[in-house]
DNA sequence: GCCAATATGACAATTTGATGACAAAAATGC
DNA sequence: GCATTTTTGTCATCAAATTGTCATATTGGC
């Protein structure tokens, strides 16, 4: 959970809507109400979903996404544009842009969860707050617990960040850099080589229940959870 | 239990019927004959929840819900609306427009209070009224009692309700701004570390009869009530 | 064996939570 | 209304856990 969201909407009652419907959710939404300034933010940091009104003063939705989609850095941000009900048009355009879904306005508070966690749970998984597992070995964000074969296992707020991302993105490499912004944040100045520690901590918490030989080292490239040998 | 309900219907008959037993079941009714009466009661006071008829004079039913839903004060008020038998339409309108249920007239009170408390217990389980125990720590919001192994435990209010919220949502991780939001309310403007003091006051309290050890601390996450290690 | 990459153990700085004290605010009793 | 008692939020301080970095050992590939 806990995803910070970039609210992209014009109309102040709708985006206060969304925004107190995303904080009670727990997520972090930060807000823009127009196309420029959510560029703006987003050159700044990168969130990890956009929900993105269609009708858009200035700038409209559809350009906003396209430029979104033809830059790598922020083309695998997942969008969730919101349309006026019954227009269909809008709807066809807006996938084909690369948009991921959407939301025909009057929406519950409740669809609009259920969308970004399905979302969620597509584009970044460790996100989406679902408890995860791989022989044995179990992770659940909601309650914030490790088992290994039913055996409780103690790991440090990092060691645990870690764990999650790497078990919500089985049998894939991932360099250190890679690592560093995905479970540290994109903008911290930490040593590549710190993570050679982390994950030496990590090792040492599973090795408990005979976990540790989940963690592979790939050498030249980076580390990966994997159940195989 | 004691959750104020506003209940919405032109029919006096109907009205006083659903009234007497709202008290009967402990709850505290206010009643209205029209949206727009409601809306102006609404303007007052937050209800727990409304139930709302679907066919009413001047402003309808769904409108009425669908203002609700605009404005971020009265967005999470629950809803249950109360339809003419078979009027499929309806439903789904309503439901749409973000009723949490509907039911149809003529109903059983018996139906009425189940389908209440079901939403209660869904948006806000502390609300609920039911007792909560775990391993020997019983709290009773109907007496407002708490008890250790049939031991009395004296607690301020804010440990009360912070108790009460823990218990109702046991073996999950909270923030401390989650739990300021649940506890003491979205509004309010109170440090994040107030709840470390607050947790030791409760920790304290629950010494006596040795539960302390069910509140827990998840370092770098918040706190958890759980039955675990 | 040599080289580069990774593992490991130790360490100091920083962060985080626990705790006791205190004053303001609210509730209560008279 | 006024005094007294509770309750509340904040702070300063202490103890403990976490974190990043480094120096050094080990490993794997060639």
């Amino acid at each position: 959970m806990s995803a910070m969201i970039l609210v992209v909407e014009d109309e102040p009652a709708i985006r206060e809507l969304v925004v107190l419907n995303l904080q009670q959710a727990g997520h972090r939404p930060v807000v823009a109400d127009s196309a420029e300034q959510a560029l703006a933010l987003v050159r700044e940091s990168l969130p990890d979903m956009i929900l993105l009104d269609w009708m858009l003063p200035g700038m409209s939705g559809v350009e906003f996404a396209r430029r979104l989609k033809a830059d790598g850095r922020t083309r695998d941000v997942p969008i969730i544009m919101l349309t006026a009900r019954g227009d269909e048009q809008d709807k066809i355009t807006g996938l084909e842009t690369g948009a991921d879904d959407y939301i025909t306005k009057p929406f519950s508070p409740r669809e609009l969860n259920a969308r970004i966690k399905a979302v969620l749970r597509r584009r970044a998984p460790q996100m989406a707050g679902d408890a995860v597992e791989v022989t044995g070995l179990r992770l659940d964000p909601a309650t914030h617990r490790v088992t290994g074969n039913d055996r409780p296992i103690e790991l440090g707020p990092t060691e645990f960040r870690l764990l999650h991302f790497l078990m919500a993105h089985p049998e894939r490499v991932y360099s250190r850099a890679q690592l560093l912004d995905q479970v540290w944040g994109n903008h911290v100045f930490v040593e590549d080589r710190t993570v050679d520690v982390h994950i030496r901590r990590l090792r040492c918490a599973l090795e408990a229940t005979r976990h540790d030989g989940l963690v592979q080292t790939v050498r030249g490239s980076g580390y990966r959870l994997s159940v195989h040998t």
